[in-house]
RNA sequence: GCCGAAGUGGUGAAACUGGCAGACGCGCUGGACUCAAAAUCCAGUGGACUAAUCCUCCGUGCGGGUUCAAGUCCCGCCUUCGGCACCA
C-alpha cells in the first residue's frame, strides 16, 4: 500500500467530509476531548507532541465511532520567552518567528492525520485572543482579585535586565555570568489564595490521577494552628504562625525573615553592620537554595529581644534566611527541644534548650518532634499535645494575644512579566486618577510591532513612547501604560473556554454555548503541569463562575498524563546526550499510522519508556499481515455457505472477545493491550482462513470488517483504505462501532485450574453451568486428582467460578 | 533531606475487585519454501533437574507477616526514576 498517497487521499476526504467538525445541535452526546496546546518552537513536532496527540486522537476517534459528538480542537500557546530571546540573538521579530513556526507545526499536525477541528483554532498571540485575556484581567480587577504589591525579581546588575528563574544558573546570569541579585518591583498579582480552600476541596470530585491530586494538595499546603503575638522590647508587635502551640513554653528565640520590615527597625547599632551584611547576602540567594535542607542554618542576632506572651519570658530575635517572608507571617518561634531545624540552629548559636514535651513509651531524645505529654508549662502540664494546642491558644485568645488560624502554603499568583512578547496589561497610570483600568470597549491594548529588543536596562515596551504615553480614560489627562506583560500562564488559564466559540467578536465566549459543552470530558497532557497550569485554570474557572459567566465548578472532569518517551539509551532525550529521536524520518519512511501504532503498542501510555526501532518493525509486520488478508477477503466472492460449526463458533468467540476488550481498553487509555487484542484477532482470522474445510465466507468477511473497525481509531488512514476496498462508500468513522454479542462469549465448557493444598496439580474442563456436585464428580473422574485425594479427607473445597478449584486435604 | 511513583524473562510489556505469573510483541532456536538470501509460514522459547515437551522443585528487588491462595494486602529494608516545599 502506498501510504503516502493514501494519507493524502484520506486527509483530503476527511476535510471534505468535515469529519472533525462539531455539531452544536447534538449537545446531548457531546464529548470535549482536549490535548494541552503546544508552544510553537522552531523545531517541528517532536516525539513528545506525537505521543501526546497521536494516541489521544485515536481515543477521540474511538469516542466518535461510539456515537459521541466529539469536539477536539488544537491551538498554540504562542507568547513566551524563547521567541524574545531568539529576537535578541538574531534580530528576527518574535511575531515573525512565531508565525512561521506555527505554520510549520500546523502542517505537521495535519500530516499526522489527527481529527482536529481547525475551525476552532486559537493562537494566544493574536489580537482577537489576547483582547479577551486582557478582558479576563479586567474582570478579576473589578472583583478585587487583581492587585499590586512589591515583589522581588531576579536582577542582573550588568545586563540591567530582569531574568527568569531558568536564566539564572548557579546564582549567576546565564548571559554574562554576573551574580544575580533580588530587586523589588511593584507587580500585579491574582488573588488565588482566596480560593485555596475550594481548590483543595474540589480535588475530591475529580477523575484525575491520585498522584496529581496529591501534588496539588501539597502545593496548596493547608495547615491548622494559631497565630501568636510577640511584643518586642521596643513595643512593636509581630505575629508568628505555629502548628505547635503546645510547645510555646519551650520557645528560646524567635526568627524574622531577613526581609521583614521590623528587622531594620529593631536592629541595635552594635549589630547593625552584621545584620545589613546578612540581608545583602540573602538577596543573592535564590529561594530553592535558601530552602535546601543540606545548607547550613545561618542567621544573626539583631540585638533586640521579644516577650513570649504565655510566660512573659524575654527571648532574643534573630534574622535568618530559613524563614521566608512570603509564607505565613514571615516570623517563626524557635523551639529547639522539639524541632530539628531549631535544634540545629540553637546548637550553633548557643541558645538554651528547654524540654516541654515528654514522649510516651518511646525514645524521646531531643529534638523530640512527635506529640506527647506537656511538662514545664505551668497551667498546662499533663495535657496531651493535642489538648494543649487548643488550650494554649484559647488562653492567648482571652489575653488578646493570639488566635486559631489556618494557613496555606499557596501564594498569590504573580502575573507581571518584564518582557515584550506577551499580552499587555490593560491598565493605565494617571497622576490624578491613579490606577485606571482600560475600558472594555477600548480593548485590545495592542502590542506594538516596532520595538527595540536589545537589553539595556529598560524593557522594550518601556522604551516605546507611542505605546507608553496615553491619556487617562477618566480625566483625559496624560497617563502612561504598564510596561509589563502578562505571564503566559494567564493566556493558557482560560483557552479551553475560547475554543468552542473561538470566532466570537463580541464576547470572550457565549456563556450559553460554554455552559453546555464544558467541562472538558478528557484532558490529556504532561505531568509537569500538575501544579501551575492545572491549578491556575481551576482558579480562573471558579472566579468566572462567581462572576456569573459560568455555571460549572471545575474545567477538567477527567485528566490523563502521558508518560515520557526516552532516548534509545534509556535517558531523557537531550541535545547534549545526542539521543534525540525525530519522528519525521519515520513518518517519511513508514507513514504516520505506523508511528502512531508503535507509540500506542510499545508503551504503557502513562509510563512511557525508551524508544526502540525493533518496535517499529513489529507494527510494519502487523499491518502487512492485515493487508494480505484483506486482499483475500476482497477477492472471495463465494457466499453460499452459512454453516455455524465449531470453527465458526471459535471465530465468533475471538471476534466478540476482541470487541469487548478493545472497547474497554480504548476507554481506559490502555492502548497497548487494545492492540494486543487486535493482534490476537488477526491471528484467529488467519487460523480460520487456513482451515481445510468449506468456509463460511460471509461470516469471515463480517468478522474481518469488525476487526478493521476496531483498528480504525489507531490506524485511521490505513483502515479507511481497507474499508473502502471492502466496498463501503462512507467513511469508517461514520460507521457504528462493533457491539459485543455476549452470547458468542458463552462457552459450553470452561477449563479451570485444579489445586490440591494450594498447589497447581491439574486442569479440567467443566460445563460452564456446573454446580459444586458436578464439579466434585468431574474431579473424581480425573485420574491424577483422584489418585492424590483417594483415601484422604477433603477438609475444604474452594471454588472460584470459571477460574479454579482448590482442594484442601 | 522530604514527598511521590516504580522495581516482573534476553527484551518492550500483560495480569479486571487477592485466584493458572509472563497475554501480545521483539529477539533467539529449529523446521518448511529457496540455488542462496530476504520476505513469508509452522513449531519451541522463565530457570533448575532431565534422554524427555513426563515428573518434581524454584521463580515478580530483599527480609518477614496475613491468607486455602500474594506480583497484588500489611510491616521493615535496598535500589532506580520523578517532584520539591527548612512551610514554622
Amino acid at each position: 500500500m502506498d501510504f503516502k498517497e493514501i494519507e493524502k487521499k484520506w486527509q483530503k476526504n476527511w476535510e471534505k467530509d468535515k469529519i472533525a467538525s462539531f455539531n452544536p445541535k447534538n449537545m446531548d452526546k457531546k464529548y470535549y476531548c482536549l490535548e494541552m496546546f503546544s508552544y510553537p518552537s522552531a523545531a517541528k513536532l517532536h516525539l513528545g507532541h506525537w505521543y501526546n496527540y497521536g494516541p489521544t486522537d485515536s481515543f477521540a476517534r474511538y469516542k466518535k465511532m461510539k456515537g459521541y459528538e466529539v469536539f477536539q480542537p488544537m491551538g498554540f500557546d504562542a507568547f513566551g520567552l524563547p521567541a524574545e530571546n531568539y529576537a535578541i540573538k538574531t534580530g528576527v521579530h518574535p511575531k515573525d518567528s512565531t508565525e512561521k513556526n506555527i505554520a510549520n507545526m500546523e502542517q505537521t499536525l495535519k500530516e499526522m492525520g489527527a481529527m482536529f477541528d481547525w475551525d476552532a483554532e486559537i493562537k494566544t498571540c493574536e489580537e482577537d485572543y489576547y483582547k479577551w485575556t486582557q478582558w479576563v484581567f479586567l474582570q478579576l480587577y473589578k472583583k478585587g482579585l487583581a492587585y499590586r504589591k512589591e515583589a522581588p525579581v531576579n536582577w542582573c546588575p550588568s545586563c540591567k535586565t530582569v531574568l527568569a528563574n531558568e536564566q539564572v544558573v548557579n546564582g549567576a546570569c546565564e548571559r554574562c555570568g554576573s551574580t544575580v541579585v533580588k530587586k523589588d518591583l511593584t507587580q500585579w498579582f491574582f488573588k488565588i489564595t482566596d480560593y485555596a480552600e475550594e481548590l483543595l476541596q474540589g480535588l475530591s470530585t475529580l477523575d484525575w490521577p491520585e498522584k496529581t491530586k496529591l501534588m496539588q494538595k501539597n502545593w496548596i499546603g493547608k495547615s491548622t494552628g494559631g497565630e501568636i503575638e510577640f511584643t518586642a522590647e521596643s513595643g512593636d508587635k509581630f505575629k508568628v504562625f505555629t502548628t505547635r502551640a503546645d510547645t510555646l513554653f519551650g520557645v528560646s528565640y524567635v526568627v524574622l525573615a531577613p526581609e521583614h520590615p521590623l528587622v531594620k527597625k529593631l536592629t541595635s547599632d552594635k549589630q547593625r553592620k552584621a545584620v545589613e551584611d546578612y540581608i545583602f547576602e540573602t538577596s543573592k540567594t535564590n529561594e530553592i537554595d535558601r530552602l535546601s535542607s543540606t545548607r547550613e542554618k545561618t542567621g544573626v542576632y539583631i540585638g533586640h529581644n521579644a516577650i513570649n506572651p504565655i510566660n512573659g519570658k524575654s527571648v532574643p530575635i534573630y534574622a535568618a534566611d530559613y524563614v521566608l517572608y512570603s509564607y505565613g507571617t514571615g516570623a517563626v518561634m524557635g523551639v529547639p527541644s522539639h524541632d530539628e531545624r531549631d535544634y540545629a540552629f540553637a546548637l550553633k548559636h548557643d541558645i538554651p534548650i528547654t524540654r516541654v514535651i515528654k514522649g510516651v513509651n518511646c525514645n524521646d531524645d531531643l529534638p523530640f518532634c512527635d506529640d506527647g505529654i506537656v511538662i514545664n508549662s505551668p497551667g498546662f502540664d499533663g495535657l496531651t499535645s493535642e489538648e494543649a494546642r487548643k488550650a494554649i491558644i484559647n488562653e492567648l485568645v482571652k489575653k488578646g494575644k493570639g488566635e486559631h488560624k489556618t494557613n496555606y502554603r499557596l501564594r498569590d499568583w504573580l502575573v507581571s512579566r518584564q518582557r515584550y512578547w506577551g499580552a499587555p496589561i490593560p491598565v493605565v497610570y494617571c497622576d490624578k486618577c491613579g490606577i485606571v483600568p482600560v475600558p472594555e470597549e477600548d480593548l485590545p491594548v495592542k502590542l506594538p510591532y516596532d520595538v527595540e529588543f536589545k537589553p539595556d536596562g529598560e524593557s522594550p515596551l518601556a522604551k516605546h513612547k507611542g505605546f507608553m504615553e496615553t491619556t487617562c480614560p477618566i480625566c483625559g489627562g496624560p497617563a502612561h501604560r504598564d510596561p509589563d506583560t502578562l505571564d503566559t500562564f494567564v493566556c493558557s488559564s482560560w483557552y479551553y473556554l475560547r475554543y468552542p466559540d473561538s470566532k466570537n467578536a463580541k464576547q470572550p465566549f457565549d456563556p450559553e454555548i460554554i455552559n453546555s459543552i464544558l467541562p472538558v470530558d478528557k484532558y490529556v497532557g504532561g505531568p509537569e503541569h500538575a501544579c501551575m497550569h492545572l491549578l491556575y485554570a481551576r482558579f480562573i474557572t471558579k472566579a468566572l463562575r462567581d462572576m456569573g459567566y459560568l455555571n460549572f465548578d471545575e474545567p477538567f472532569k477527567s485528566l490523563v498524563h502521558q508518560g515520557i518517551i526516552l532516548g534509545p539509551d534509556g535517558n531523557r532525550m537531550s541535545k547534549s546526550k545526542g539521543n534525540i529521536i525525530s519522528p519525521d524520518p519515520y513518518v517519511e519512511k513508514y507513514g504516520s499510522d505506523v508511528l502512531r501504532l508503535y507509540l500506542m503498542f510499545g508503551f504503557s501510555y502513562t509510563e512511557g519508556g525508551p524508544w526502540s526501532d525493533d518496535g517499529i518493525k513489529a507494527i510494519i509486520k502487523f499491518l502487512d499481515r492485515i493487508e494480505r488478508l484483506s486482499q483475500k477477503v476482497v477477492e472471495t466472492t463465494q457466499m453460499d455457505n452459512d454453516n455455524i460449526n465449531k470453527d465458526e463458533k471459535d471465530l465468533l468467540y475471538a471476534t466478540n472477545y476482541a470487541i469487548k476488550n478493545v472497547d474497554r481498553d480504548m476507554d481506559n487509555f490502555s492502548f497497548n493491550t487494545a492492540i494486543a487484542r487486535l493482534m490476537e484477532l488477526i491471528n484467529a482470522l488467519y487460523k480460520y482462513d487456513g482451515l481445510d474445510i468449506p468456509k463460511n465466507n460471509k461470516l469471515f468477511r463480517e468478522c474481518f470488517a469488525k476487526f478493521i473497525q476496531l483498528l480504525a481509531p489507531c490506524a485511521p488512514h490505513f483502515s479507511e483504505e481497507i474499508w473502502e476496498q471492502l466496498g463501503n462508500k462512507q467513511s469508517i468513522f461514520k460507521s457504528e462501532y462493533p457491539i459485543c454479542d455476549e452470547n458468542a462469549l458463552v462457552l459450553d465448557e470452561i477449563e479451570v485450574a485444579v489445586q490440591i493444598n494450594s498447589k497447581m496439580r491439574s486442569k479440567i474442563f467443566i460445563p460452564s453451568d456446573a454446580n459444586e456436585e458436578t464439579i466434585k464428580e468431574l474431579l473424581k473422574k480425573d485420574e491424577k486428582i483422584s489418585q492424590e485425594i483417594s483415601g484422604k479427607e477433603i477438609k475444604k473445597l474452594i471454588i472460584v467460578p470459571k477460574r479454579l478449584v482448590n482442594i484442601i486435604i
